[in-house]
DNA sequence: TGTACATCAGTGAACGCGCGTTCACTGATGTAC
DNA sequence: TGTACATCAGTGAACGCGCGTTCACTGATGTAC
């Protein structure tokens, strides 16, 4: 049953992909080495074959979850990525939406290694969001900064808190679309 | 071994709080039953005198986590509030600090019934927050609630955020310095 | 108030189950000649 | 290029372990007379 080197490579990622899509889904602990396997179309016993432990593949797929959510937002300025953010559609598509939004909590008790990525990736998303603004001096860039960060906070929070909210709650809704209107206010005063 | 009906009444409320305390140090899925009693200073077999399920008592604990935030903060105003939510003790001490903060990553993941106990406490902590305000006319009140859900959003945004980065890392406490600037600062204009 | 019996909070062994991990095995791929 | 052998990605049974839950038991509490 041996596979091509680069189809092994393949067969890897696609793992991790999987992991990083089904861990938004149910969280680190609500999803099992032989279910994760499975919905990549593979036995569980191979799992060692690519990853030291189910912690090291938690790292990478936070890692690789990060990365993805960048690259989903590429190139939007902030007032199109925050439109977004803070709706119900990413809110309810928890597989494909945010990983800091999905596994913020989950991470806070996690390895360092986890929580460094986390980090790297609010760092990533700051200067993405910040990239569409003009050269400034220092102190210009730290005041768009912290109020990026602020915003940050804002769009997460307000996921995060219409995501406890019953399905169909009003409050889900309304927390939603109060946080999305003063953001984007912020954003365009 | 039977014990005064009272003394199990005492008895349960202190597995509830514990449970409470727990749940937020550790998340739903990091505390075992054998664990929480053990905690609480029982043998695990009692549980189920008490409580038909863990998934029972993870909807009380939510509640009693929720009430108990609210009552430690009671009779504070806003700015005293967000001051101390926003804070670097605050965020290194969970087991003692906001439920919401704590576990709403994990509510997401709950039954129903935890989800509306959730919802209940983000009610409960806007009316209080609201409280000082004189009597206003319908949209006023509705503005007010509308800032008001913001900051709450960004106050948990920062402390999810902060707590998912590693300890002691500069990103972590800038996120918290940033974000407990700007609240306090659009409380008093 | 005192006695006899039922109740039930708490104990600790035991249950089945699913978890992360290991292992002997398979057979196509990679490599050496 | 063809042949012989080593490698190793993937398989699926098996492992020990800790989990939530059940159960027979204990003995102080509650209750009936």
């Amino acid at each position: 049953m041996r596979v091509t080197k680069a189809q092994a490579q393949l067969n890897r990622a696609h793992i991790v992909e999987t992991a990083s899509r089904l861990f938004r889904e149910r969280g680190y602990d609500g999803v099992g080495v032989a279910d994760l396997m499975a919905a990549a179309g593979f036995t569980h016993g191979g799992f060692y074959k690519h990853f030291r432990s189910k912690a090291d593949l938690m790292a990478e797929a936070a890692a690789c979850g990060l990365s993805q959510s960048m690259t989903n937002y590429a190139g939007l300025g902030a007032a199109a990525f925050f439109d977004h953010y803070v709706s119900r559609e990413h809110r309810d598509d928890r597989s494909v939406g945010c990983t800091m939004a999905a596994l913020c909590g989950d991470a806070a008790r996690q390895s360092d290694e986890v929580k460094a990525t986390f980090a790297e990736g609010i760092e990533n998303a700051l200067t993405a969001l910040g990239r569409t603004a003009a050269q400034q001096d220092d102190e210009q860039r730290q005041a768009a900064r912290a109020k990026m960060i602020d915003r940050l906070a804002r769009a997460v929070g307000a996921v995060v808190l219409s995501r406890a909210c019953p399905d169909e709650s009003p409050l889900a809704d309304e927390i939603l679309e109060v946080c999305h209107r003063q953001l984007l206010e912020s954003l365009a005063p």
